[in-house]
DNA sequence: CTAAAATCCTGGTGGC
DNA sequence: TGCCACCAGGATTTTA
């Protein structure tokens, strides 16, 4: 399940590869990898085959889970790897990975290949990126993600702080794992409403969405059931660092409690019954 | 407004 | 050993 840290490891190693590349044509092994445009007809493989030939990549960027590649023709095209996607990097000799539902092949023996089991991932080719992306909420990590905005924007939420960490028009990037050990490191309870939040705890909250997010970067992200993988298919170290994700029945590592597991909003979620308050 | 449920998917698991 | 129901979850859409 690839968030932030895991897109942001695939990204970092895409540029080592990719950048200047031209596109020099694609397979699309499953049609349905093309995400569906807004309410009418998806875009078909000849349609995205035809436009995107001939393009070069002149840069790969981020923007909260998904990738996006600007493109020489000014169109972008944007992965979302939602719970299993893969984009993996190959000499086009390789062997075939499993899974693999499209391919793009470039004009130096390599291939970018999106891999997915699941079938959840897609694939979009735009003229412009804003139309995938815009909706999104603050990036965390970047310079203009001010505690003051954080705070505000919380004071006029109602719901619980957990499902609103995970919302991606409240914040960019944030999924599951790291959204409890988020809440495990701030000493929040999953179940606190945003608003009731004092501003001690908004500042603790607010350090802890950038402490957790960058300890995980610097670890390469984490491999869970073995889903994640990089560009080069290799796994993530994060997994021995985590506090209460997947943990139920654990002693907590801060005062030895057992990890508690209750479903919210449909997603496993973990915590320390005595820590979080 | 919040919140829950349904939707898309398939490998792995637990029950019988 | 085999079969099957069910679970996991990111994002969107629908329903309450």
């Amino acid at each position: 399940m690839p968030e932030l840290p895991e897109v942001e490891t695939i990204v970092n190693g895409l540029r080592a590869s990719l950048i200047g590349r031209e596109i020099a044509d694609v397979t699309i092994c499953w049609e349905g990898v093309i995400a569906k445009g807004r309410g009418h007809s998806s875009p078909s493989a000849d349609w995205l085959r035809q436009r995107i030939r001939g393009q070069r990549i002149l840069d790969i960027k981020r923007r909260g889970k998904y990738i996006v590649f600007a493109l020489s023709g000014g169109d972008s095209l944007i992965f979302h790897l939602k719970m299993t996607g893969r984009l993996l990097v190959r000499l086009s000799t390789a062997e075939m990975d499993r899974y693999v539902r499209m391919v793009f092949h470039l004009d130096d023996s390599q291939q970018l290949r999106f891999a997915d089991m699941r079938k959840l991932g897609r694939v979009y080719l735009v003229d412009d990126a804003e139309a995938i992306v815009g909706t999104l909420g603050p990036e965390p990590l970047a310079d203009d993600f001010k505690l003051e905005d954080f705070a505000q924007i919380l004071r006029r939420r109602s719901g619980r702080i957990k499902p609103l960490l995970l919302n991606q028009r409240f914040i960019a990037g944030v999924g599951n794992i790291y959204a409890n050990e988020i809440l495990f490191a701030a000493g929040i309870h999953p179940l606190r409403k945003a608003d009731t939040l004092a501003p001690a705890e908004v500042e603790a909250l607010y350090h802890a969405i950038q402490r957790v997010l960058r300890q995980a970067i610097a670890q390469r992200g984490t491999t869970f059931d073995g889903a994640y993988r990089d560009a080069w298919g290799e796994r993530g170290q994060h997994q021995e660092s985590l506090k209460v994700f997947q943990r139920e029945g654990k002693p907590c590592p801060r005062c030895g409690t057992p990890i508690a597991r209750i479903t919210l909003g449909g997603r496993g979620t973990y915590f320390c019954p005595r820590c979080q308050k």
